[in-house]
DNA sequence: CGCTGCATGCTTTTT
DNA sequence: GCATGCAGCG
């Protein structure tokens, strides 16, 4: 039996009586700060309790309040209490509520974390009971597919009609609905060419060989092991008297089915959540647990939480008019008791760059202050998209315009190429039979060891069953490779012998090393070789990435760890506007937001219909309700006629959710005639109508508004070029650059100055080819690139 | 082995 | 429009 480390001492050690534990003595003056429904569900303490908490309406609050209370009213210990969210970043956000109201450090909350961080050391504890060892590894999406890929290769099947990508995400939802290889569904299993379920296996397989699992594996695993052993399933059950789950809506079938068997005990399960915010069914989260909970949970407490504090009573109007368009709600009514407010504003554009512009004045207009609102700091407004595709257009527009912006989402930190690598070296470093990590880094920087060399290596170490590295050491002693590759890999597996040696000096520090590793191997110089605009950046990350080895003890602690912390937390310094997905939005809030490209087929999201219907319109029309319920004081929707969609211009019908945007509550900004057909002016009854039927009446395209603007905007398009050759060059403008000026830009990279007008700069980019950008951007660069400027 | 040039095919994203 | 991935050549 595995240990239960501090679980079984704490229990050996007799549990001190509730009264010794209860803190009752000192009130409960956090009750007092809570209003009636958010004290119900704090008060609930027993027995299951759905907390549906609306958007805005103080759910951490009441989550951590209960938490406080349960610790408070001696029900529980800090380690006694189960609480998951879905991000690292919730995660911490409740912790460092939890304390503040304790005005304490709460000495462990062990088992406060993701689903994910409390999988893994739940697994840790018993991987024997799934064939695997204490010290699994963890695969990032990156190996998952390379593994893959090798699978399919090995089964000769044609991987491109076949790709790698495709059969994870088939893996992860069958792993989303808890479905090990044996339990796919027979008409499921015929996926992937009547292969899907063969790989699986052999993909299960693998990954017990090189003792890994994958993301999916961590809650799989621990619900097999919950399934198979009720003797460890009941000693959970008893350690975990209470058990809180937050964005209950977004928990998957696994994750549904990991809840239900850990409070098959006590029952003591308060699930929080909102059925209206439910935005994952595409990766496998299912609305259906949270409007079932009730029948999962016979006898449970339902609690609303319906007083909104974020937004005003026209932007709470305007997200319940789209949402009461869905079927099948647990519904609630949120209410506020702030003025009205400024109405939810309407505008239409002729194409997607003229939205962009339209945004970035309207952006510079409010940070002076406008329409009788005070000046608003960048900060305090966001752009949200649908698609990250639609970031693009705004980026351009404020390089242009000097407006200091920032993207949130993009590529995570340790989902970068360099961090990846490096972290490769590491592995192989601490783990010398790591075979992803050092085929990932075999060849990089580049070595002369192809493909031919690398199978070489491979069937050296299958033929004697060891791992890649001593695969290469052999295959290098038996003159099994060419002249170059000899050399090198010679070279590599040296190295790697002599990093290995160093992790386990415990007098070297384990920062130093890793520095070293990066220096020696080659990687640094890669980069620092490299003249592609990215470069500094990455190197930038690198040194990033070695002072996060602070926080750790050694190698292995960290990589341990990273694994799962996945965090982008990019805490620029300086006044920007955000700029980021729908979907990355969720649970912020922005005095003022902006809500572009409402047009239907991207917003709803065709692909979205097509695949999943009628539930997929309504998570779309969900994603537009947490869109508006971000806004705090203003809301501004926007679509455009036209638009490039893959390089192809495309013009598209406004919205179907502008027409459900009820109109009361909203103030339509367009010029008259130029969306006369649709909402508010023409039509009264805009809140039905199939697309057809509007696509007939909206005669958008035929108003004299549209008209002009149509032709003004031809205009623009054609003249441009005679413009460009009419710009006054002002050779006395504050910039110091001249025409034919080398320069550097971040974003654009190397680049030309064809012509100055004022502080803007007229750049033609080696890469990114023509464009206007404001001259505090560029950095000028020496010829030829041989003076890289940083 | 590595580079270049063409064909292809596309949401949303945490862990 | 762009990134990725493959085939073909040096």
């Amino acid at each position: 039996m595995s240990s239960f480390d501090e679980n079984e001492a704490f229990e050996a050690a007799g549990r001190p009586s509730l009264s010794s534990l209860a803190m009752s003595a000192r009130g409960t003056p956090y009750l007092d700060d809570l209003n009636p429904a958010q004290r119900e569900a704090v008060e609930a303490l027993d027995g299951p309790v759905l907390m549906l908490a609306g958007a805005g309406t103080g759910k951490t609050k009441a989550l951590t309040t209960r938490i406080a209370h349960l610790l408070n009213t001696g029900r529980a210990r800090p380690n006694e209490i189960l609480a998951v969210t879905f991000t690292n970043k919730a995660a911490r956000e409740m912790k460092g509520r939890v304390e503040r109201l304790m005005g304490q450090t709460v000495e462990g909350m062990p088992w406060l974390g993701t689903f994910h961080a409390i999988c893994v050391k739940l697994l840790r504890r018993h991987a024997e009971l799934v064939g695997l060892k204490t010290n699994f590894t963890i695969l990032d999406t990156d190996d998952q597919v390379r593994l893959l890929k090798q699978l399919i290769v090995a089964a000769n099947i044609d991987e491109k009609r076949w790709p790698p990508r495709m059969l994870a995400g088939l893996i992860d939802n069958w792993k989303n609905r808890a479905w090990t290889p044996d339990k796919v569904p027979v008409a499921d299993a015929a996926a992937f060419n009547n292969r899907g379920v063969e790989l699986y296996a052999a993909y299960q397989a693998r990954l017990k060989a090189l003792n890994a699992v994958d993301f999916g594996d961590l809650l799989l695993h621990v619900v097999t092991i919950f399934q198979t052993h009720a003797d460890i399933l009941a000693q959970y059950q008893r350690w975990f008297r209470y058990i809180l789950v937050d964005e209950y809506q977004d928990t998957n079938v696994a994750q549904y089915l990991w809840l239900r068997l850990l409070a098959g005990g006590h029952k003591n399960i308060c699930c929080v959540g909102d059925d209206d915010q439910s935005i994952y069914g595409w990766r496998g989260a299912e609305v259906g647990n949270i409007l079932r909970f009730e029948k999962d949970f016979p006898g449970a407490k339902v609690v609303r939480l319906e007083q909104n504090y974020r937004s005003t009573p026209h932007i709470l109007a305007a997200a319940s008019g789209v949402i009461a368009g869905n079927a099948d709600r647990l519904g609630k009514t949120l209410w506020t008791e702030a003025n009205d407010g400024e109405k939810v504003r309407l505008i239409g554009h002729w194409d997607g760059e003229e939205e962009a512009r339209w945004i970035g004045e309207e952006i510079e207009a409010m940070q002076r202050g406008t329409r009788g609102l005070a000046p608003m700091g960048l900060d305090s407004m966001a752009i949200l998209v649908r698609a990250s595709h639609q970031m693009r257009a705004f980026e351009d527009r404020f390089l242009t315009i000097g407006l200091p912006y920032r993207v949130i989402g993009g590529p995570r930190f340790y989902e970068r190429m360099e961090i990846r690598d490096a972290m490769a070296y590491f592995r192989v470093a601490v783990s010398p039979d790591d075979d992803l990590g050092f085929e990932r880094i075999i060849n990089t920087p580049k070595r002369g060891v192809g493909d031919k060399a690398l199978q070489s290596i491979q069937r050296v170490a299958r033929a004697n069953g060891v791992s890649l590295l001593d695969g290469a050491r052999l295959a290098v002693a038996a003159g099994e490779l060419s002249g170059k590759a000899k050399g090198e890999v010679g070279k590599l597996v040296d190295s790697f012998d002599r990093w290995r040696r160093l992790t386990l000096n415990p007098q070297q520090s384990h920062i130093e090393l890793a520095e070293q590793i990066l220096e020696e191997s080659g990687y640094t110089e890669m980069w620092q070789n490299d003249k592609t605009p990215e470069a500094p950046g990455r190197l930038e990350n690198l040194k990033e990435l070695v002072e996060a080895l602070e926080q750790f003890d050694n190698l292995q602690g960290f990589l341990e760890h990273v694994a799962l912390i996945m965090d982008n937390e990019t805490d620029e310094a300086g006044e920007k506007v955000s700029i980021m997905t729908l979907h990355g939005a969720k649970g912020l809030e922005f005095p003022a937001v902006f809500l572009p490209g409402w047009e239907d087929g991207l917003f709803p999201s065709q692909r979205s219909m097509d695949e999943s219907g009628l539930k997929g319109l309504e998570e779309e029309r969900r994603l537009a309700y947490v869109g508006i319920t971000r806004a705090e004081e203003l809301c501004t929707i926007s679509f455009a006629a036209n638009r490039r969609v893959y390089g192809q211009w495309q013009s598209a019908l406004p919205s179907r959710f502008i027409d459900e945007l009820p109109a009361d509550h909203v103030e339509v900004l367009t010029p008259p005639g130029l969306y006369g057909g649709g909402y508010g002016a023409a039509a009264p009854g805009f809140g039905g109508g199939d697309i057809e039927e509007r696509a007939a009446s909206a005669n958008v395209y035929n108003s004299p508004g549209w008209r002009r603007l149509q032709e003004r905007s031809q205009m623009r398009g054609t003249s441009q070029p005679s413009e460009a050759r009419n710009i006054v060059i002002d050779m006395t403008a504050v910039s110091s650059f001249t025409q034919g000026d080398r320069i550097f830009h971040q974003k654009f990279g190397y680049g030309y100055v064809m012509a100055i007008e004022g502080d803007k700069l007229d750049i033609e980019f080696e890469k990114a080819g023509s464009k206007k950008v404001v001259a505090k951007f560029v950095v000028a660069a020496g010829r030829d690139g041989e003076d890289v400027p940083f």
